[in-house]
DNA sequence: TCCAAAAAAGAACGAACGGTCGTACAATCT
DNA sequence: AGATTGTACGACCGTTCGTTCTTTTTTGGA
């Protein structure tokens, strides 16, 4: 592939992006941050020019659909959700040294909060799952991959025998999932931060419970 | 207070229930199964209306405001809640059988499933956490009220002895709404009902490791 | 600097929203 | 039976929704 063939959309030939790729940015950007605390469904076309200044059919433009600025926004979400949770994991080590980084970034994530509504995913989740169509597929896939690197890493530190080698890697990644998602949501909805300890602390008991020596030893 | 004073409103003086007060009733049945499945804010009174073949202002006269329509879906939601998780459990003598009989219950709750949209809970929960106001602090309420409740029969387990007196009541409930209510949205979400298992599995490991010699024996 | 293309604005649409009003009928109480 | 209250109706308000156009402005490359 030359050059001039591979040149991505919405990309200037000195590699700067197109002013309209830029916008697209911004508004997906507050797209993403309404969602988080009003929904996909709150999130409208209108709002968001108001608050942008920029006139509704020039947001619409963008996107083309409302269901499309869904689909937009769910993966601008998985993009912000990958830089703070996933990326800082990464730069650990393989083994249970990741999955702590990994637990305590997406800890560190739904408390600061990059999202005004708390995580993205557990409030879009609640609110597609009984609602058929491509949001949710799309939801429900990006829930996938998530569980998915979870486990990955968890096998990644059984196969380094710093976890037991009997441990249920799919059951431990849903119950370190389950608790982590359910003390953020609980820390929001009664304005109660020692929530969040509380997940920390579960996550830490399950953790320390599945710990071998050679575990702890690091 | 005699009989005349304390009469309730929408009853007549023969005891039947006054006829709006039935319509009213029909209505928030309709209202708690839409909610559960698109939210509390994806509830609209034309809707409700055209489903149940009522005018709009027919339905809109029983409750003066959206809020307040939302106000009392949530309370009869609670109700239904109540008649299917917690009279179960109070029908099982107090100690870990009311605690296993309650989880039970609520697993069965949540698959039936009583609200086409999973849990009413789980999906208002994650609506309204980030959204102050009146109908925030009910479902709030209702769900300190919920744990308070699975905190008080995990409590009356404990001073039978059946499980660990050094047991710490308050996070046990919280990990095992957790595991209950993660479960079941993921569940849903991935339509993939093992998911449920995968929750009741984790529930009864969590109770396992807390339940003494004695809670056993029983 | 010029010009095509891209981006944004603007106006308008039909539908649905929450909400208000006056009215008509039916159920309930005296 | 008559008086009264409860209940539901249909028309309509202003607003906002997503969406479709046409027109204007801005932008980036030659």
């Amino acid at each position: 592939m030359n050059e001039r063939s591979c040149r991505l959309v919405g990309v200037s030939t000195d590699g700067r992006l197109l002013k309209g790729e830029r916008t697209r940015t911004v508004i997906l950007g507050r797209a993403a941050d309404i969602a988080s605390a009003e929904g996909l469904e709150g999130l409208s076309i209108g709002r968001l020019a108001t608050e942008l200044r920029i006139s509704k059919s020039g947001v619409f433009t963008h996107f083309g659909s409302k269901e499309e600025l869904q689909l937009a926004t769910v993966a601008k979400a998985v993009e912000v959700f990958r830089e703070h949770v996933v990326a800082p994991a990464l730069a650990v080590p393989e083994g249970l040294g990741r999955v702590r980084a990994l637990l305590e970034a997406w800890q560190r994530y739904q408390r600061e909060p990059v999202f005004p509504g708390g995580c993205f995913f557990h409030s879009t989740m609640a609110e597609f799952d009984a609602r058929p169509g491509r949001v949710r597929d799309a939801i429900a896939a990006s829930q996938r991959d998530w569980r998915g690197f979870l486990e990955r890493c968890l096998r990644e530190a059984r196969e380094r025998g710093e976890i037991g080698a009997s441990a249920d890697v799919p059951q431990l990644a849903f119950e370190l999932d389950a608790l982590c998602r359910t003390g953020a949501g609980h820390a929001l909805l009664h304005d109660d931060p020692s929530l969040y300890d509380r997940a920390t602390r579960a996550v830490e008991a399950r953790l320390a419970a599945v710990t071998t020596g050679a575990g702890r030893d690091r």
